[in-house]
DNA sequence: TCAATTCTTAAGTAATTATTAAGCAGATTA
DNA sequence: TAATCTGCTTAATAATTACTTAAGAATTGA
């Protein structure tokens, strides 16, 4: 499951992910109108946090972009104390269900999961590519059924991996993606392919070796 | 108590699962009949909700399999609208209620209420991991029938292990569950290891050690 | 209210994992 | 083919996370 939390505010946009992460596999975030809007085109997600007051940008013409497109993901909107009227046309422009600052991280929780019930977005607890299975509940890996041992970053690496398969993946993204959003600024990435290595080497101990190098680009995960 | 629903339909599986899991300590499902059928065999619930229409394997085999097998547990039918012929057939095997498609939720809960009441089933109010047993009315736990005493951390922490067994808890999670909504803001779990160290402790001297640490994540409760 | 139990804090230790760094190997380009 | 860039591997060091214990707070029950 990924969730996408498009919320300027970086405090509470920290809360909902750290809180919505235990949920989702993958939770990303965007802090303004132009990142929200460039992961939505590149990445599928089952829901969108949407924060319909971004400063940059109005939140609704993200909405209306995202439904043209026809994504097939839940939309909840955030929307602050007052303004009845951006829930009110959220809701129009097909959002699924909307929740009012300041809110319980609870509250939004029940109310993506009930999104998620009611519409067919999503659901499954595992994950497969040929012979590996992740079982993200328990966070752990299979291959052939056998289980892997892999540490945390090894984990994530290999959930980031395969709900990514086939696209190249640059050591940037990679970084970004584990890493958080402070390693824009970190132009050395060496320690990457020490989890790289780690990982390809417990898999194809165990017979999967799908990482291939595009050398200069980054990774991907294929089948030959 | 412990709910068994057995239902192929994906998503009313889930919907159900979900609705019901606030009634019960345990919520299981099965897809199929011969998941169904395992399960049933493995454990003992107190209610089972049980479609009639399963693709695989009829549910009213199911039914007269579990008769024979003389449960005690409760049974509750979904059958599709127009077939009464299953309904009549499903009550003599033995079925103490039977709802038809589609029904609200809250329906179906308040029909299960009602079995449970007038039935002999969930007396026990226990709840089973292998050799671990919780009595949820008298809050006392038992490994291999002999009583283990231990606080009310303890028995909350071990309630909550067992009834999300398998599944990475993270101590953020853990504190939130065990102390409430406003822990969400803290950033030392330190108490945590305590109580983890304790209930370890005490679990491992009646021969049951489960909880296994998911180094960086957290904690799971499994059996190897 | 007092005594007993239970919870939390704190500090030191242990274990695991992440990162750095350096040398090597393979690829690409001129 | 030399020069350069990119990636691989390994081992050491650093950082993080977990465990354990004991003592002081807080809570509970009589």
């Amino acid at each position: 499951m990924k969730y996408l939390i498009a919320e300027d505010e970086k405090e509470l946009q920290q809360s909902i992910a750290t809180y919505l992460s235990r949920e989702a596999n993958v939770c990303e975030t965007a802090s303004d109108y132009r990142e929200a809007s460039e992961k939505l085109e590149l990445y599928d997600y089952d829901i969108v946090v949407l924060d319909i007051n971004l400063i940059t940008g109005s939140g609704l013409e993200l909405l209306r972009k995202l439904k043209e497109q026809n994504k097939k993901c839940g939309v909840i909107i955030i929307s602050a104390n007052s303004s009845l009227d951006d829930k009110l046309e959220g809701l129009d422009l097909g959002a699924d269900d909307y929740i009012t600052k300041p809110f319980h991280l609870a509250e939004l929780n029940s109310r993506i999961k009930a999104v998620l019930r009611r519409g067919q977005f999503g659901g499954n607890d595992s994950i497969t590519f040929e012979e590996i299975r992740l079982d993200t509940l328990a966070r752990s890996a299979y291959v052939n059924d056998k289980p892997i041992t892999l540490t945390r970053k090894e984990y994530d690496l290999l959930l980031f991996f395969i709900t990514n398969q086939g696209r190249v993946l640059s050591k940037a993204i990679i970084a970004e993606h584990l890493w958080g959003d402070d390693s824009d600024l970190l132009d050395n990435f060496d320690f990457i392919y020490v989890h790289i290595n780690n990982l390809r080497k417990k898999l194809t101990k165990a017979g999967a070796k799908y990482i291939q190098t595009a050398y200069g680009s980054g990774y991907k995960f294929i089948a030959d």
